[in-house]
DNA sequence: TTATCAGTTTGTAATGATTACAAACTAAAA
DNA sequence: TTTTAGTTTGTAATCATTACAAACTGATAA
């Protein structure tokens, strides 16, 4: 076997050809959301030929089979993740990292959707991050 | 005097034509959350000559003076909301309608982003609202 | 009053992300 | 080898948003 990424898409029933793995090995690898832009121009080196429509239905793909999630944390630009455990997500104004934190939904919201059938849930903060901060 | 509506905008700092006048009012009046498209349609009737362009500016200024806010719910849609107190967004995915709710943020986090400076916060459910579970 | 001027509205053109589509390619099965 | 289903690619189409410049409006100054 000797292919970890291979097996793990071949489970969650996505045929593993060379650009699907490539493309999820950088998902996972990469730990700032990146865009379909970002994904594209980071892998064009080691995949010359690799088309941005290869990125985009790949994607979708792992979205619809459970193993990433498309992020739009802005108008006008969607990112992807492979950390797909309900989380939130701050984005720094100053530098546009995004940052992972963690979410207790329940507290939030109390009883107010009881009788609403939750199928996901997304929390997106806006600011300036530590790092930003300590430079002002 | 005798409208409140142009006071109102004139106290933050936005010449009250009509053409903002009747975008803010259906902003207001309009629990929905509407689309520039919704917005554009609605008014179109009693503003013959409405650009889509002046939505789209209008309610760009809306957003910069404070009285507006978008809501990125979905890729490729953004809806409108004058309500601006912080607050949750349900979207159902059988009748895509989108309901308000409140949310204790700081109960939801901790004190994971002390250091961070929060500007804003948003919170979206996605899944099958009361009236369609219903249904079924 | 008329002339001027800043701000607003409008229509059209440009942009840019995403999707549609069909041809070329790949790898496995027959 | 031939067939076949699935994958990748490049190009064209779509569609929301933005850029831009001309037309318009309403207030102010002469
Ligand atoms: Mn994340
Ligand atoms: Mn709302
Ligand atoms: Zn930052
Ligand atoms: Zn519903």
């Amino acid at each position: 076997m000797m292919n970890n990424v291979g097996d793990f898409l071949k489970t969650n029933g996505i045929k593993p050809s060379y650009q699907r793995i490539k493309i999820y090995e950088y998902l996972m690898n990469t730990k700032d959301h990146p865009t379909v832009e970002s994904i594209y121009s980071a892998l064009n080196g080691q995949i010359p030929t690799l088309s941005k429509t290869t990125v985009y239905n790949t994607l979708k793909i792992f979205i619809d089979k459970g193993i990433a999630m498309a992020i739009t944390i802005d108008d006008n630009e969607v990112r992807f993740d492979a950390f797909i455990d309900t989380h939130g997500h701050f984005k720094c104004q100053e530098c546009h990292r995004v940052y992972d934190f963690h979410v207790n939904f329940e507290g939030a919201i109390g009883d107010q959707l009881d009788d609403f059938q939750i199928l996901e849930q997304q929390m997106f903060f806006y600011g300036i991050c530590r790092s930003c901060n300590e430079k002002s």
